[in-house]
DNA sequence: TTGTAAGCGTTATCAT
DNA sequence: ATGATAACGCTTACAA
């Protein structure tokens, strides 16, 4: 029932061969399934591992060999998109073999090195970043280096590393064209500023689908585009500033579903109701926005999925593979009370 | 500018020592400041080591010494507590030369096990549980052949490895006391149920600190427990039945502040308004409290600090220290319109 | 103070 | 098909 083994015996290669009575190098390819090895030793050294209780050393692996590591970068824990994400990852890679680590580089692109550089230092045989701050020139570096697959960064002709990422200008077009099905003109995109000025974000690539489809419908007078930092302060009193500005939108598409929840809490001090007075949608589709104080409407991108081929190249290219390949899954609009203007007549009080 | 350090170069040990003009065991002592080496020599190893950007090999060291690696291990990434706990830790790690990874035991006992194994054959020099769902007999297991320290498990008799946790027992009275004090007597504490039966946790410590200090105040007849498991949609269905049975309770007291989310969410739908028909209080003060549309009363648990002090034990039982330490800090009420009954004459519209 | 040499537990190459 | 042997890059006695 314990299911932890008491592995402190720590058996290896030369024990459980003197036990199977064969030479350590055999146990070694016996256990790994290479070429040359016989069913009857095979199935004794198996069975030898298996008493002794033997585990490959990973740092004695990682001299010759591989690790079986695969290190994840993330820039932000609290995003739950990015748990959504790291599932993915997880489920993957354990299925052939291999296990993910986590290691957090809070924004500061500093740590972000740091982080990228301990990780090749502790010879992960592939590495994943999800929405890595940095530019184009040193993620080439960093691939150069080691296998890596980019989550979160539209750079479709990059050779050294492959990227995943959702389609966010489809996604912001979609949200804008919902609304204006509702008879909504006047969208203002509220997204993130005070970036390390990065080429081919998400956030650039979200602004361009607005700005498009805003024109696309004849809209582009009402293309008005507000930013703020990371900060819940910061994002508040941009939120402020914007609603009870002489320029106040009908409606105001979020960066990520977070932001809009501190939108929709400003709206609610100023007194303005929603969805009548205001409308907000966001982006991520995390866990919050099906709380029915929020009902936010909001892209949800499958980070799951998005884990999951990310894991797929990296394996792919741990094993050899060095084309290049860019994986884009289209978003979808989840439609929820806080875009829906003409309700139902036997509603519930938001 | 680029901060990357270009280093396919892979300098190892001996290119340094032939650079530096020294035999290459001079190098790994001068760079470790190990006893034994002249200011001279080490300057010059310096030097050399600085020009051809070596990197120490992780998997080479491990072998013989230490990886420099502490291994965090998480149930739940969606939790933004975690998150906080990791910042402490990462800091504190980083700051002692120490990388922290983070691996994700998704609940599940036996991926949590799997994790673990992963992490000790990856030669972690220590282990930091963080709310881990395994039984203490096989918390001692693990401690038995790597330091360990768990976070927000109550083993204050545990000798093989630390513990550190806020004291759930307190924050829960300091809820009761709270609100009782806003004369609310009908309180019900809702509870995370269906786990592998564990002894210590947050939550016994949690529920047996309401109960004591219902019974304290003499409102023994009014308490009720009532359980979910971590599934939104059976917190929801448990929070409906709570609310539209024939005992629905004043307030209540929520194991973690998501839980209170959703049963804010249930009573909204029920046509309930708050703080009025009911008052709801959260655990965990994670950011989501503070949004105007909670503004949700909740009990804050210092998670950074619970990092950082975790880490700190943890570093001394890498370096050698083998009694057990138990550090248990206190926790806040921070106090928020959700359970403020009286409010100012000039009120926002919650 | 400095250098030499023996491992650490693997993988991979080469004989047998 | 099997087994000896040489790396891998480092730490750590021990010798000079």
């Amino acid at each position: 029932m314990s299911g932890i083994r008491k592995r402190s015996s720590g058996a290896t290669l030369r024990d459980v061969a003197s036990d199977a009575g064969v030479s350590f190098s055999a146990v070694s390819k016996a256990l790994r399934n290479a070429y040359g090895v016989s069913d009857s030793m095979r199935l004794r050294v198996q069975a030898s591992a298996e008493r002794l209780g033997y585990r490959p050393h990973a740092a004695a692996r990682g001299l010759r060999g591989k690790t079986f590591t695969l290190g994840v970068l993330v820039s932000d824990l609290h995003n739950s998109f990015f748990s959504e994400i790291f599932g993915g990852v997880s489920d993957t890679a354990s299925m052939a073999g291999y296990q993910a680590m986590l290691g957090v580089g809070q924004v500061q692109p500093v740590v972000e090195n740091a982080v990228i550089d301990a990780m090749i230092d502790r010879q992960m045989d592939g590495l994943l970043l999800v929405a890595p701050s940095m530019s184009p020139a040193d993620l080439e570096i960093v691939a150069e280096e080691v296998p890596t697959v980019v989550i979160g960064v539209h750079l479709p002709h990059a050779t050294s590393f492959d990227t995943v990422n959702n389609d966010d200008e489809t996604g912001a077009r979609l949200v804008v064209r919902h609304l204006q099905e509702q008879s909504i003109s006047d969208i203002a995109f509220f997204t993130l500023a005070g970036l390390p000025e990065a080429r081919g974000t998400t956030l650039e690539f979200r602004e361009r689908g607005y700005r498009d489809e805003m024109q696309l419908l004849g809209l582009q007078q009402h293309i008005q585009v507000v930013g703020a930092s990371m900060d819940s302060g910061e994002i508040r009193s941009a939120a402020l500033r914007l609603l009870s500005g002489k320029r106040r939108p009908r409606a105001v598409f979020c960066w990520t579903d977070y932001a809009a929840f501190e939108v929709i809490g400003v709206a609610k001090e100023l007194g303005l109701s929603l969805p009548e007075d205001l409308v907000v949608v966001g982006y991520d589709n995390t866990p919050y926005c099906a709380l029915p104080q929020h009902s936010l409407t909001s892209i949800d991108q499958f980070g799951q999925l998005l884990g999951q081929q990310a894991t797929r190249l990296l394996l792919e290219r741990v094993a050899g593979r060095t084309s290049p390949e860019h994986f884009v899954v289209k978003p979808t609009l989840v439609t929820r009370d806080s875009t829906v203007i003409i309700k139902p007549s036997v509603s519930s009080n938001l």
